[in-house]
DNA sequence: TCAAAAGTGTTCGTAATACACCCATGG
DNA sequence: CCATGGGTGTATTACGAACACTTTTGA
């Protein structure tokens, strides 16, 4: 805030959205949560969902409430951080909008088309949408917005315990070794990861049980331990 | 951006600002630019400088002109990036107000106080200004801001070359080290340190020129290499 | 000649990688 | 009994922390 003082009739007038980059790991890809867009501009292109902040209503509040709207996700078993504010003059043509992003990250969906609102929303693989070109390309700026998630995404998952947040409530190692491989696109060691998962404190839990889900020996059934941060850090190749 | 259509009659207005996250190395500590407030609320209050954004103006350029106008800072040599986006309802009393972080690193400036617009403005260190309680308090949500700020730039400082952004064109290693030391707050053992930064390939560029301030053997001056990303990192004890 | 800061060499313990190997299930 | 994935052990290598030591100046 500065001291300079506010003239409404001076003041031009903001439009304040927040918009949803929905991450999930579905088919061993790392894939986006899309709407096709109904009116113009950008008719008929696919978008990140998002809409309007309400006057009393909390950023935070407003990306859960359309998280919900568009998802059918009310759960508290999700992640969701502000990714970052994007308010180029002219990145929507009918007025000024700053758009306030945010990322989530959530476990697979059953058919998210459940969801109330749109009936366009898919789900495509995220490096897929981000190559889309010509009249196939994203609505507005949200290339740039999706590329900026995608990559928050990656780095998140080297220091923090969020590759839980993918994942059911209970779910094996090699569960998240997929995830880990998915989000940074290698592979990886399933031994060496084995161990580095069980050795990091509060990273994961047992929970006693064990499934043949997968197939081969049965594995443990983990749950999401306490700690936030990984240290040391999963560092990709 | 969502397909919800757009009634200005309807929406209520919001106000767009930004905000600045100031940092400096000053008498080996971090500190931050604030700005004395003249007018209610928080009236005599510091607070982070910052401003209206305008109309037809890029979050990023308003970010440059208000530095510029509260610090006369107008070189290309310093780094300003989006740290956050802070929207509570009730964070402005006067009105619903969406603050667009941002944060900065700038060397030493000679006496800031020069700036053009401000006459109330200081130098703080940045713990302090955290820990000020009762009528001493920052403005607003800024200590918040702040303390968001300076958790970025601890973090920053271990896996990218932004510590030269604190330091003019040329510097030692020693200069260097005093930058890391005053912003994790701690002491780094001078010979590893020395060692790490010129074995990271593009961090440092050596200029063939040597200086003796500071006493002792003279050291190489040294200027910013082309890298962005340091690999590996230093890490913080 | 002493203090102070720059810079180099070396040791030593830990951490990461690569991979051999064993385990427990379903088909 | 074989394929499949789960899980353990271990040798080799790489890296970082600690610190002894040398260098080059100003006072």
């Amino acid at each position: 805030m500065t001291s300079d003082t506010y003239d409404p009739s001076i003041y031009p007038p903001f439009a304040v959205v927040v918009d949803l980059v929905v991450l999930t790991i579905r088919d061993h890809q790392l894939c986006v949560l899309l709407v096709e867009r109904g009116v113009e501009p950008h008719k008929g292109r696919k978008a990140l969902p998002g809409g309007f902040v309400g006057i009393d209503e909390d950023l935070e509040t407003a990306a859960y409430r359309e998280l919900a709207e568009e998802t059918g996700i009310k759960g508290k078993h999700l992640h969701l951080e502000q990714l970052a504010t994007y308010g180029e003059p002219n990145r929507d043509p009918r007025m000024r909008v700053v758009s306030v992003a945010h990322l989530a990250f959530v476990a697979e969906l059953a058919e998210p088309e459940a969801g109330s609102d749109a009936a366009g929303v898919s789900l495509e693989p995220a490096t897929l949408a981000l190559r889309w070109r010509g009249n196939k390309k994203l609505a507005f700026d949200h290339a740039r917005i999706l590329a900026d998630g995608v990559e928050r995404a990656r780095s998140k998952l080297e220091y923090s315990t969020l590759a839980t947040s993918f994942l059911p409530k209970e779910f094996t190692v090699g569960e998240m070794r997929a995830v880990y491989e998915a989000v940074w696109d290698t592979e990886i060691d399933p031994r060496n990861f084995h161990r580095k998962v069980m050795a990091s404190a509060g990273f994961v839990e047992p929970t006693g049980r064990t499934t043949t889900r997968g197939g081969g020996r049965p594995a443990q059934l983990l749950r999401a331990g306490p700690a936030r941060h990984l240290d040391p850090p999963l560092t990709r190749p």
